[in-house]
DNA sequence: CGATATTAGTTACAGATGAAACTGATTACC
DNA sequence: GGTAATCAGTTTCATCTGTAACTAATATCG
C-alpha cells in the first residue's frame, strides 16, 4: 500500500491527507456520527452520550455511572452529564448503593425502555443500510481489522501521547 | 456477521453497542485522533484543524480558504479560525485575490514549510505504527472498505438526516 | 445600468467537551 | 481508632464546535 517509512527525518514523503488513515477514519466517523446524532436529536431529543447510556443500561443494567463509563468508553464527566439529563427526563432511575454509598445504581425506567425499544430498530437499520454496500466477507474483514486497530491504538498511542 | 434486519419494528434484536459499527468507528477514531492531537499540540502547538490546513497548503497550495475547506472536509468556520491562528504565528501568508477580492490566497510561509517538514514524518510514523498490525492485504481491504463506506454514508445519511 | 441573489469569509452565540479541582464516602495501614 | 490515600461522582473553567447572522464583493438578469 505504501512503503513503511518510520520517521525518515527529512521531508521525504509528500503526505497526502486523503490517504492518511487517521484522517480518513475521522472524516468518515464524524460524518456518520453527526448524521445519526441529528436523527436521534430530532426524533427522540437524545444526544449521542445519552443514547449510549440508554443502550448499555438496557442491555447490561443496572450499572453504576462508572459501569456505564466502562462500557461506553466515555469519561465520567460525560456520563455524569448524560445521566443528569436522563434523570430529568425520567428515562432512568437512580438509587444509592447501600453497600457503598459513593456508588449509584442506575437503571432504565419503563419510559426508558420504551425509548430504547423505539431507537434500537432505527439504529440497527442505519447500520444495515450503511454496511449494505459491503459483502459478508467485507464485513467480517472489517470487524477483524477494527479489532486489530483497536488493540494497536491501545498499545502504542497511549505511550506516544505521554513520551517526550 | 449479523442478519440484515432492516427495521423489524418491535424490540427485536438486543443491540449490543460493542458490535454497532458507527459506535466502533467513533470510539476508534476518537482514540486515535485525541492521541495524535496531544502529540501535535505538545510538540508543535498545533490543533488538528491547523495541522490539516498546513498539510493541504503544503501539498496543494496556494489555495483559497474555501479550497482548504474542500480538501479537508472542514467547514468554513473551522478553516477560518485555523487560518487565523496560523496567520498569527506566521506559518502561512495571506494575500487577496486581485481577480476576486472576496477570495484570499493562502500559502505556507518558509516557517510553515519547516513545520510541515517536521510534522509529516511524525504523522507518517504514527500511521505506519498504527497499521503495522495489518497485513498488506488487510490494508488494501481496509482502503477499499473505507471508500465504500464513505460513498454509502454520503448517499443515504444526508437524506436520512433531513427526512421526517 | 441597477436591483437582487449568491459567494467568500468573519463574527456572535449557544452548547459540548475534557482537564483539573472539588466533595463525600471508603479503604489502607500504622 | 485515626490519618492518609483512593475512589465515585459533580462542578468549574477554558476551549472547541456548528448554526446562524453578518459584511463585503461579485454575479445575474431585467
Amino acid at each position: 500500500m505504501k512503503p513503511t517509512s518510520h520517521a525518515t527525518g527529512s521531508a521525504a514523503e509528500p503526505l497526502d491527507l486523503e490517504t492518511f488513515l487517521p484522517y480518513r477514519l475521522s472524516v468518515l466517523s464524524n460524518r456518520i456520527s453527526t448524521a445519526i446524532a441529528r436523527v436521534y436529536a430530532r426524533r427522540f431529543g437524545l444526544s449521542i452520550p445519552e443514547w449510549r447510556a440508554i443502550a448499555v443500561l438496557g442491555r447490561f443494567g443496572p450499572l453504576s455511572a462508572n459501569g456505564v463509563a466502562g462500557r461506553t468508553y466515555m469519561d465520567k464527566v460525560r456520563v455524569s452529564r448524560a445521566v443528569g439529563r436522563l434523570l430529568e427526563r425520567r428515562l432512568i432511575e437512580r438509587a444509592t448503593d447501600t453497600a457503598d454509598r459513593r456508588r449509584s445504581i442506575l437503571r432504565l425506567s419503563p419510559e426508558g425502555f420504551e425509548i430504547l425499544a423505539a431507537v434500537a430498530p432505527l439504529a440497527l437499520d442505519i447500520e444495515s443500510r450503511l454496511s449494505a454496500v459491503l459483502s459478508a466477507k467485507d464485513r467480517a474483514n472489517l470487524d477483524r481489522i477494527l479489532k486489530l486497530l483497536d488493540r494497536s491504538a491501545e498499545t502504542f498511542l497511549e505511550k506516544a501521547a505521554s513520551s517526550p
